[in-house]
DNA sequence: CGTCTGCTTGATCAGGGTCAACTCAGGTGG
DNA sequence: CCACCTGAGTTGACCCTGATCAAGCAGACG
């Protein structure tokens, strides 16, 4: 388009080897910060027990920083690293033929990432920097290998694949059967959870995204996100005041989390063998 | 293990005129069908080269059998094995609070079911056969440890779990961006893709499915997805009888498949890394 | 101070959901 | 053989949710 945007950082700059790398001076010269994360911080991340892990002290992963609106990959992209995602805020995409995008997540603090392009070995989707963002690099063949010699870290790895896969299955759950309201409790509530789950306030939080990226994540427009939360704010169940949410009456939203499809559907079974 | 595998066919030999039928016999006395499937057969199923393995011949997976109606597994039933289509359809739904039910796929030949279930150890989703289906059980545990003596194996498993969030993926993109019509005419063309797949004809095949079934999977009601199917067989895009459905204008088909969302979006996004 | 982007709110409209009537095919039993 | 029933599918009429269009406001930044 034609407006210059905010961001001067050039991103043809950097003169390290891999092609995920962002040259370190551009991230702010982080060296007295976290460059490099050890395999038992990975594990934490990734809620792995990291009991058994010992003898590799000296195994580093490298850290990668990205400033909000940066792009980690682009879709098509060569792969060969997920990206752990250690601190920040991100949101994942799919850009249909000709430009318009759809959000499909918003990853944050031990979200996994690129886990779409193992397949084909190309990236399925791109993933953009919400906010400053610290991520660790985790080389695929590498962390293939170490599953061999961990098991819980390889039993990890396909667990973390098989829950991506159930939230996706969710997703398009919700999307196909249940209304506007419905779909906005069930994100804010979904956000509070995750927020709690680090270690955050579960009532009160700022949303990172825009209303745009929030109505494309959940298949509306951003005026029906607007006008939506615009109810909730006025009925009481929830404080909005920009992008900060504070939960007022989670049960009221729980209560929200069917809506108009067809219910009580007759199910007729027969139970298989076995 | 205990094997009286008799085995009169063999694996590639599929002699029989339409990919949803079996043989009545086998399904009806499973001693005299197919019920255990070697290690290559299995990999030529997955599409995965075969050429290295040798010494395994006498590595068998046990087939079941199940009839239309039939369910293979439940919500939240424990998981401890994957299950290849051999042949036959199916349909996996999820269960929404109180009884709704959405379905999320129809899988058919190669298809492996019970991805959900590795993490948490317990079916996520539920799989109902549709027609008559001959299964292959892979224990989960002997699948991995079998993947350790085969890479390509390896590979392949992993493969399969990102292809299927892949497709997920984009499943939840259609499902927020696209219109009625849109979507049925992916429906049909991705019919059609797999049909031709697995040898048959992409321009005539015969839908499994009810109408409900099809609107469930694509978050539309019965009534509109028969609509939109008896619109293209007016206009002439289609031929419609009953379940049977001829691909009669492909082209058009296709040109529909971005449709009512807000098209050209700007994209405002620095590139982070090359 | 002007511009731009994000957000809110209102007015209008249409895509598709809902309800209902009817047809058709298959199955069952007298 | 036919009467009857059931479930799938089609089609029409109506209406509601949420998309679209449009105006106005606030904060960020040059």
């Amino acid at each position: 388009m034609l407006n210059t945007h905010t961001y001067e950082n050039p991103p043809g700059s950097n003169s390290l080897s891999a092609p995920w790398q962002i040259d370190p001076v551009a991230a702010g010269r982080q060296c007295h910060g976290r460059l490099w994360s050890t395999l038992k911080e990975v594990c934490n991340l990734l809620h792995v027990p990291s009991s058994h892990l010992c003898g590799d002290e000296e195994l580093l992963f490298q850290n990668v920083q990205f400033k909000s609106g940066q792009r980690i990959h682009a879709i098509g992209q060569a792969f060969d690293a997920l990206h752990l995602v250690h601190s920040g805020f991100l949101k994942t995409v799919l850009i249909d033929e000709y430009g318009g995008e759809q959000v499909l997540h918003f990853p944050m603090k031990g979200d996994l990432l690129g886990i779409d392009g193992i397949h084909a070995r190309c990236y399925a989707s791109e993933v953009v920097a919400l906010s400053e963002c610290n991520l660790i690099v985790l080389p695929f063949k590498k962390l293939i290998s170490l599953g061999k010699d961990h098991p819980e870290l390889e039993d990890t790895i396909y667990d973390l694949l098989s829950q991506e896969l159930v939230r996706k299955q969710g997703m398009a759950g919700m999307l196909g059967s249940m209304g506007a309201e419905a779909r906005v409790a069930r994100f804010l509530l979904a956000m509070a959870g995750r927020f709690e789950g680090m270690g955050y306030s579960g009532k009160l939080f700022n949303l990172r995204m825009t209303r745009h990226e929030i109505g494309s994540y959940l298949g509306l427009t951003l005026e029906t996100v607007s006008r939506t939360l615009s109810n909730f704010n006025e009925i009481g169940w929830i404080s909005v005041y920009q992008r900060t949410i504070e939960i007022k009456d989670q049960t009221a939203l729980e209560s929200l989390r069917r809506l108009p499809s067809s219910c009580s559907r007759p199910r007729k079974v027969v139970q298989g063998s076995l």
